[in-house]
DNA sequence: GGGTCAACCAAGCAAGCGCTAGTGTAAATG
DNA sequence: CATTTACACTAGCGCTTGCTTGGTTGACCC
């Protein structure tokens, strides 16, 4: 019934509604509920958001768009060795995974609950920012630094990254810079 | 209304619930989309299962159950290197990923729609899984094959094979084998 | 040939669902 | 000052949900 504007207040709305999502799941979860967690009527909800679907999608936008964000920069400021972009892009994918954690366990779950035109709309930004990936990797077979099939490495070391929000506690003894180092080390090939 | 046993017929309708809960999600199908499926009224199927939730554990169970059977036995009818027994895991996990794969898919994506108590049983049984795992893995670390720490390498590796749910077709050039070659090539150390 | 029992059905209840309609109001805008 | 805009409210429609109830069927058993 109104714009769908980016205000800091949807932005907000959209990061309680996230929290909401991975704690019941996206159909469990109500307008009503959400509306609660927002301090505002159900009725309310649809002045910010057209339909329940569309929550879903901002939810997981700002999630990719920032992975896309912290990614680029931290390979800008890398060496510009194939190890050191590895471990950059390993370090960056595990630092958006928690500081928007909320955010990117509800794509990973909740994926197939889009419609269709936002799951197009935004496989486009998940395809670029898979694209990163895959060119760090063919930098890194290139330097004979790892060896095997570009596609399965590459599908292999994400899995392994995403695989991490079902286990990994931030609260515990290892930093995300460790499991990067970790990784790293165990796919390398070096004397 | 009646006993929990595990009858060939329950057997069945456990198979087609899978299918079901893959296609649309635990939450999206509906009592009545399931007795659908399995060609007789909603009514009917308490009979068979106390709840819906009983439903969704008697998938994950099953899938669980048959992962352990094939894991066991493709160690004992393997060689005795670390190597072999890493690789044959990786196929093994990777066959029953194939094999099973509506259960696992379930089991990935719903595990936390079980409620506490199928919860804590299926987790002992996932748990006697994972066991073999680390078995295997503190073999190939005491052979000088990988490198690392214990409980990363497993989380590392099981998320990489995990993961080929979202994206392996098993129609395409790539068996499970030649996944299970790549994965050990690419994490171990030789000269 | 009466009794048992798993398997099934028709009907429906109470609760909850997403979403709409219509209204109120305080701040921004002309 | 008049109007628009942004945001919130109340009330509830039409529908679906998981599950229950009470009863029927047909195969098997002593």
């Amino acid at each position: 019934m109104n714009v769908m504007n980016d205000s800091p207040r949807r932005k907000e709305l959209t990061r309680q509604a996230a929290q909401l999502f991975v704690q019941e799941g996206f159909d469990r979860t109500t307008v009503r509920m959400l509306a609660q967690e927002m301090g505002i009527k159900s009725g309310s909800l649809f002045h910010h958001f057209r339909d329940k679907q569309e929550i879903l999608a901002a939810v997981i936008e700002e999630g990719t768009q920032n992975a896309l964000v912290i990614a680029r920069a931290a390979l800008e400021q890398c060496d510009n060795s194939a190890e050191a972009r590895l471990q950059a892009m390993a370090r960056a994918h595990l630092e958006t995974l928690l500081t928007d954690r909320n955010a990117h366990v509800v794509a990973l779950y909740e994926w197939r609950r889009l419609d269709p035109e936002a799951r197009n709309h935004l496989s486009h930004l998940r395809d670029a920012y898979e694209a990163l990936w895959e060119a760090v990797i063919d930098e890194a077979l290139a330097a004979g630094l790892i060896h095997g099939d570009r596609f399965l490495v590459a599908r292999f070391v994400m899995g392994a990254l995403n695989w991490t929000v079902r286990w990994y506690d931030p609260a515990g003894p290892r930093s995300p810079d460790d499991l990067a180092h970790e990784l790293v080390a165990m796919i390398t090939h070096r004397a």
